[in-house]
DNA sequence: CAGAATCCCATACGATACTG
DNA sequence: CAGTATCGTATGGGATTCTG
């Protein structure tokens, strides 16, 4: 499953712009790096999971986001939908090929983070947030 | 500099969420993922830049997102900003070591997507689109 | 259990204008 | 050139309720 160890980063490193706007890239970049895609693709990485896994996985994710996580990179291809017509229903999501191509890739990210996170966090003033608030 | 060779992904696969709500690696996480946080940081990999070849590179940013943006992956201590006192103004911003580790994990991400955009397409209707990206 | 639908607010973001 | 300030809107996203 390895996909490409090889950077291939010379199409970056050379171009002037990274993704053009209206690109196709641009939008999976979002897709992918919206609040909860990686998330929801890493909880994956392990195998099929069904909803109420996936609820408890992406700690805090809300239904309607999790729905909606879950449409979008379906509509990509990264992840596949399977509900079994029984009762009480049971669905299934699991890793299309793409998307363990995409996990495999995004794993290393996701570990550099866990290692490092608790070094970052502070960053002196106001932590980093550019809006400082909350506090009931 | 290596890294980012030795994936330790079992704290993830052992673990049952991905990342806590409350913790530091979330806050990262989002930072990193936000918006114009992955342009900007690969957009530096090249070496340092000014604001506005940042501006140019990272398409369609608004003045106000750069400025978010930066600040706050400055805070996180991934970039540096080095500003110096002539007229007309001049300041560079560069990649700080740990910068510079995120963004080696964060290439092989981008390049993926680069490659597979096309394919994923999504959005169904129209889905024209597309002169291939990352051409000279 | 797995979701769809609705309401509603916070903030992310963009456009414009102003400044050293 | 490299920003800050202000404003307005769009959208993200949570809480709640309803359904098969």
């Amino acid at each position: 499953m390895k996909v490409s160890t090889e950077p291939d980063q010379s199409a970056l490193q050379g171009a002037d712009g990274i993704f053009p706007a209206n690109c196709p890239s641009r939008t999976v970049l979002d897709h992918v790096s919206s609040k909860w895609g990686v998330l929801i693709l890493v909880a994956l990485w392990n195998g099929p999971q069904r909803w109420s896994e996936l609820r408890r996985r992406a700690e805090g994710i809300s239904e309607k986001m999790l729905a909606q996580t879950l449409k979008t990179l379906e509509g990509d291809g990264f992840l596949r939908r399977d509900a079994q017509p029984v009762i009480p229903p049971r669905v299934d999501y699991s890793l299309t090929d793409r998307g363990r191509e995409l996990v495999s890739v995004l794993l290393p990210l996701v570990a550099w983070i866990a290692e490092h996170a608790s070094e970052i966090v502070d960053a002196g003033p106001s932590a980093g947030a550019v809006t400082a608030i909350v506090e009931p």
